[in-house]
DNA sequence: ACGATCGATAAGCTCTGCTGATGGCGATGG
DNA sequence: CCATCGCCATCAGCAGAGCTTATCGATCGT
């Protein structure tokens, strides 16, 4: 099970082909054929059927392994690496977009500071690899309960933010007068499926209990103002921390009240940060 | 960053020695200099320091990082090596103490079944590695939220019963008489710490946000009649599943009324659970 | 002060793991 | 229906990675 083989091997099942793999990684396509080979002697199990190239189901098992497992490798080597080596003048900030809130905000340092907004599965990757130094994730939670992040290398989370939630509704909508509105009333309207610029919609359908909560539009992006621009449009719903939703023209915000969730920002850093990153997380997580 | 060096560097640092580490390996002693000498030269650190050897800084870090990515290989190479094997005649269930409640055993089937009692924290990696079929951890939660596991390969997590916690008490003492109590109240008292057979107590502290809690005497086996004797000789109190401690003689059960938790248990598997383990997982899951 | 032990280093050997060449097989097109 | 092309598997050959044996300097205990 050396990573090099297996690199290869979901090289090779990602561009489904041998020859392709080999060209991607410099090697020859002898070589690729032999690590595949390898592999699935190593193991006693066929991993690739040929012609067309497609993992089997051994295949598609060890792939599902492979992705993190790479990940924390690259981790624990750029971990150590950095320890040592001199440390980058910069500071980067990686974040979802809806934790960059006011709190955060003006805990920034005035200068120097990169900020490099990502996914949300991204976030914790950046910060073990040493793409950014300190990560700021967002989600859904209940209210003093930590966020479930996926854990590619040991990491340190502190809870900084949270912020009640609020539905973002265009100006005329028939629910745009209420004084609250409850999550499971809102199951089967129109939603916007905007996994990386706000909630993702299953941590809706988490946090409900199920429900249908369909997606009318989905948008990739990551930008807050284009979000708020579709929901005023008429779109579909979508939910924001009330610092978030203040002076949308065209919509209402109106709080949530039933289930008790909060929007909840951690902040989140490798084993020793540097001393402008450490600076950041005394004054966001304060006295802790 | 090759598994074979990773494997003997955190060798090295666990037995302090070169030598010593390369008869456990069976290699030489000059070639686990070298494997060192590599590991440090590709990542341009020391990672430990000689006469006498320790990790240094850089070589700790390394070595928290090494022992979750071994296990992670390991496990990947078992699970895809069990799709291929023949299924192993019997079925193995790997659980902590607690969590063998009533509703578990009701689903067992008659013959065939290995029971192995673990530590908590070793429950995941059993599975993960084919040590065990299927896996059955209980902890402290808020009624319905999940426990935190630590994820060492893609498993699959259900609950499978949540049950009331008690508070055992040797019958002559002085709380013994309530109808319930709070466990802010016994933040000070004197705990039974068993990390491997009740819950331990900084799941405790967790739940109620601080206290002491502190340790009366440790209890390091997984046999929970042993426990409930030291509880009845007042070495100190625990926290059990109600159906843990009905009837445990010369003790009384005191139902816990805050904050609101309970002892969950949570049925984890790996992908392809084989025949046998699919029918106690439909059992214990239900229709989900 | 001396012997024992430990880790680093040098030299030599073996076998891994790469390349380049060749062959079989399936798909495509005239 | 056959020629051609592209794909992957296999083979032979070679460079170097990685192990062992041998030896040295340093450190510790007696």
């Amino acid at each position: 099970m050396d990573p090099h083989l297996l690199r290869t091997f979901v090289t090779v099942a990602r561009l489904a082909s041998f020859s392709a793999a080999a060209r991607a990684l410099g090697y020859t396509q002898s070589a690729v054929s032999q690590h595949v080979a390898s592999l699935e002697l190593d193991l006693g199990a066929a991993l690739l059927s040929r012609r067309p190239v497609a993992p089997t189901a051994a295949g598609e098992r060890l792939l599902e392994h492979a992705g993190p497992l790479l990940l924390r490798l690259e981790a624990a080597r750029a971990d150590v690496v950095r320890m040592a080596a001199a440390p980058a003048p910069g500071l980067t900030l990686a974040a979802t977009p809806t934790a960059l809130g006011p709190a955060v905000l003006a805990a920034l340092p005035p200068n120097g500071v990169t900020v490099r907004v990502l996914a949300r599965e991204e976030i914790p990757a950046a910060v073990a690899t040493g793409g950014a130094d300190l990560g700021l994730v967002a989600g859904l939670a209940a209210p003093s309960d930590p966020l479930r992040l996926p854990d590619v290398a040991p990491l340190t989370t502190h809870g900084v933010a949270e912020e009640p939630v609020g539905v973002l509704l265009p100006a005329g909508h028939p629910l745009a007068g209420r004084r609250g509105l409850r999550l499971g009333d809102l199951a089967d309207a129109r939603w916007l499926e905007a996994p990386d610029a706000a909630l993702p919609l299953d941590q809706l359908r988490a946090a409900n209990g199920g429900g249908a909560f369909r997606p009318a539009l989905r948008y990739e992006g990551t930008d807050l103002h284009t979000l708020t621009a579709l929901a005023a449009a008429g779109h579909g719903l979508t939910l924001l921390p009330r610092s978030a939703v203040g002076a949308v023209p065209g919509t209402v915000a109106v709080p949530l009240t039933a289930p008790r969730v909060v929007h909840r920002t951690e902040l989140l850093h490798g084993g020793s940060p540097g001393a402008a990153a450490g600076e950041i997380v005394r004054k966001l997580v304060g006295g802790a």
